[in-house]
DNA sequence: AAATTATTTAGATATTTGCCTAAATATATA
DNA sequence: TATATATTTAGGCAAATATCTAAATAATTT
């Protein structure tokens, strides 16, 4: 949980993740929607893969990348969790006296 | 959203997270969980009220810690997002020919 | 009012992160 | 096989982050 929530805790790869919810890319398709480097956007995809927010394939010379969305329904649940249990042990919060 | 990532990308806010859903607390006592010093308590609750995911309320000399649950249902909406449209435009994987 | 308690702010330091260029690897093409 | 193309790996630097101790602020107690 922790390498998922470092990973989508970087705009650039919050972008990757939406260029890729419109399709699969290669690195290189992916790198020319962003200014910085193609080493730079290679290290965010590998943060990505290490999170498994992504899964690559080589194909040929290209590196294909792909969305998990498995992982985010993982989220979905930890989410949730922490946002239900405080209903039933909610302490009242006290009026300054 | 990012600062929310940035926030929950962070092991000891994440347990302070856990502190919190099981009942509301004073910096101290949430300080007391943890071996680092109360001033980086301090600093990681600060974040995490930047961050909405917590609510501090000032009783007397004590201040006390809420979470604030609303910020995890925007969460939910975002990660679901996330993983819906790829159903949609999920291109075939092609083998390696 | 002086001392104690709870918490934050300030300033310093070590680690992590994000970025770069250059070099390495692997595949495809002439 | 030499060259071009796609991508990653390596090494370095600057900015951001996490931590610490000391000092400041604010409320409570003696």
């Amino acid at each position: 949980m922790n390498l998922l929530f470092k990973a989508l805790g970087d705009p650039t790869r919050r972008q990757i993740i939406e260029l890729l919810r419109k399709r699969d890319m290669t690195a290189g398709e992916i790198a020319d929607y962003f200014s910085i480097s193609k080493p730079s956007i290679s290290h965010h995809l590998d943060l990505l893969r290490q999170a498994n927010v992504v899964v690559s394939i080589k194909e040929g010379q290209f590196i294909t990348y792909s969305l998990n969305t498995t992982v985010f329904d993982e989220m979905v649940k930890w989410v949730l969790d922490q946002s239900q249990s405080k209903k039933i042990n909610k302490k009242e919060i006290k009026t300054k006296k």
